[in-house]
DNA sequence: ACCTGAACACCGTTCAAGT
DNA sequence: ACCTGAACACCGTTCAAGT
């Protein structure tokens, strides 16, 4: 075909080219878009082009995640390992609030890839250099978990269901009723959430400030361990239970 | 066709009996096995038959995992909060040990169902019943997290990919010295999580320890937050940093 | 009124046939 | 030697045609 000319083809396809399309695609539209067929498409190229740059869609995905991670801001010698770990965490979130479809692609993902490990050693490595046993360095990392990546699970955020288009005033108020007759505490902590405004439930609760509570709450956790001089021996935490 | 006779016809099919057989396929075959068209086939029906039932394949993973939240322990009025919370959590972490496609099916699922909500609200109510204030038992619920499912992401427990089927051992040396360069903190880690035999690493560590580890460090927190009186105005968690 | 076969609109990936 | 069209083996879901 004389469709495409000299002058209108695409630079050569890359590997590079291939993940950050793919990656413009997932922000615009979600991970949902990403398929090799579409991707192709996108780039100008018959599906099967896309094979030479990446092994398979698994391999795509990775490599979306990988430039997600590096756009994470790299390590540094803080003054104290809680301000290095909380700054590089914190930093790590942004990325993927960024990239709203990094948080799945990051859970469903199990490959290890080298920007995985980088980061993970990097993270050990503060941990490490602040004081803390291998031992105590190896259960802390497993109690952030996916943490480490700035998200923690949307828990009772889900936007309610789009599906219903007329709100019913009726309809609703007997809803809320059997809700609340139901469900009274999860009724009683969203009532708190939102200061009584219970229109506003559903509107998800402000997510940074959960993050930032749990992580310090687990930053002064660990501290109060690296104190106490915790050892494999010991009990299984603080020992207080 | 004769094939199907009056006596080899299978009982009625109802939406109980889709979603039991869903959960044993998924159990035996994992969650990739589960779609409409084999498990019609397995069911002696034709695929349509199935959305009498469910809505679609959304709603059939959502009535698997109700299915497993309905194997929870029902709560009871403990001897106090925590070891209520406790016990519940680790009866969600067997039922989803007994069903390993349910982490990633929970993780994936947004919908809030009346079981999902159900389970919720009883964890709550144990927070609340312990003298948590509502804004606190909010706060502590988010941080808990995906944990209260009873799992934790893998992290780096990911088992190693099953493609180099030939050790090589003069390769598999050159890699080990290339991790070992590359990802010093790691290793490090690794290394005192197996107590220094380096060829159990990649076989996971103790999983349970770690879960119950992290459960207990925040129940810990949780419980110094409530003693100390925490309200929404005083500092994020413990306020120590 | 009920059930269902065939079809629709997709997938990821393979592979032999083209240049 | 390189590229790619067509095909393969799947999906979830729709819908009109059967009884």
């Amino acid at each position: 075909m004389a469709q495409r000319s000299a002058v209108t083809r695409r630079a050569p396809l890359s590997r590079d080219r291939v993940l950050r399309a793919a990656v413009t695609r997932a922000d615009a539209a979600g991970i949902g878009s990403i398929n090799m067929r579409g991707l192709a498409q996108e780039l100008g190229v018959v599906p099967m082009a896309l094979y030479k740059h990446v092994a398979g869609k698994d391999e795509l995905l990775d490599g979306m995640v990988d430039l997600v991670i590096g756009e994470f801001e790299p390590p540094a010698a803080g003054p104290d390992w809680k301000s290095e770990v909380r700054r590089r965490v914190l930093s790590a979130r942004r990325a993927v609030l960024r990239h709203p479809w990094a948080r799945l692609a990051i859970e469903s993902r199990t490959r290890r890839t080298p920007a995985v490990l980088g980061y993970m050693d990097s993270l050990a490595g503060a941990f490490l250099a602040g004081g803390f046993s291998a031992h105590l360095t190896h259960h802390v990392m497993h109690a952030l978990g996916n943490r480490i990546w700035g998200f923690t699970p949307e828990l009772f955020d889900a936007p309610p269901d789009a599906d219903a288009p007329a709100p019913d005033p009726e309809a609703r108020a007997a809803m809320a009723r059997e809700f609340a007759e139901r469900y009274p505490h999860i009724l009683q902590i969203a009532t708190a959430a939102t200061d009584g405004d219970l229109s506003r439930v559903g509107d998800g609760c402000d997510e940074q400030f959960e993050f930032e509570f749990a992580l310090d709450l687990l930053l002064d956790g660990f501290d109060r361990l690296r104190v106490a001089g915790w050892t494999p021996g010991s009990a299984r935490s603080t020992g207080s239970a």
